[in-house]
DNA sequence: TATCAATTAATAATTATTATTATTTGGGAT
DNA sequence: ATCCCAAATAATAATAATTATTAATTGATA
């Protein structure tokens, strides 16, 4: 699912943003990565191609992207901070016994949910993101999960 | 809402913990709290009265109280632990400008998600939470929000 | 009342993240 | 193609939140 240097230069183009290396090289390695990341495991999947690239840039790059709207925090129930290149709108497991985190999509759910919003009035509140949260463990750590 | 000493120690106790000074001042105050407060606000809030308290000790407290589902913790966007005495089942409303946790609960919404729950088969996953997690902002800061 | 495991206070250490600042660089202007 | 400079980066220090360590204290039990 990764862009190409051209799509990904583009994106950031699109943006108004500067076309740097560590940017590119920071979104690539989001785009690849399928388990929303922390910071820090960016950075340790791309320092030995840019041994010279900085963690704080690192978290930096991320900050940019994320308020530029080309990518995702995630917090978690650990209270570190993840990092998601999915934009569309979509739910997460957090699996506690394996710290990961599973992206979970279902139609009928969202349409559940905006339906039941719709309804609904919050006066003085303007909703910025409504999602829903699920925690569970693996019963078994080493199997993937599957939903019906 | 606050429970008094003897409802206090006799939570304790039914859990097996030591009725000690610090717990039962801690949970009090988070009892007494209405919002979703931090380790270090209730530190504030209690040292005046219990000089020799130590912020470690109100965290490991929490902890411990926690453990044992008296109270239950609340992660936020941003990252820092909340806490809250509340644990019946309900929902948060996060609020960006204020940095406020509102409860949220809806007795149509619970049931909605209840059922739409039971339908769905997640295999190798033990769910443990399932909640609505709404992040929203205050049009006006200085006034409360309402729910229609 | 004596005992002792559990708890606490004090403080150090750790983790995650942000701030600072001197240096470098991407990209528009010449 | 070179010049220029605001923006970005690397290196590092600082901060914030939380957890670990350890010696002293204490609640519960005998
Ligand atoms: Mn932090
Ligand atoms: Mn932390
Ligand atoms: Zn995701
Ligand atoms: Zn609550």
């Amino acid at each position: 699912m990764g862009l190409d240097l051209e799509a990904v230069t583009g994106v950031l183009a699109s943006k108004g943003l500067k076309i740097t290396h560590q940017r590119i090289v920071v979104y690539q390695a989001l785009l690849a990565a399928k388990n929303h990341p922390t910071a820090e495991q960016i950075y340790d999947s791309i320092k030995s191609q840019n041994p010279s690239i900085s963690l704080a840039t690192v978290y930096k790059t991320l900050e940019t992207l994320a308020e530029n709207l080309l990518i995702h925090k995630v917090s978690t129930p650990q209270g570190t901070m993840r990092y998601d290149a999915r934009i569309d709108n979509h739910n997460h497991i957090y699996i506690s016994n394996t710290n990961e985190i599973l992206d979970y999509e279902d139609e009928e759910l969202s349409k559940i949910l905006l339906n039941y919003l719709k309804k609904k009035n919050f006066d003085n509140l303007s909703i910025t993101d409504f999602k829903v949260q699920i925690k569970g463990e693996k019963i078994n750590p080493d199997k993937g999960i599957s939903i019906t």
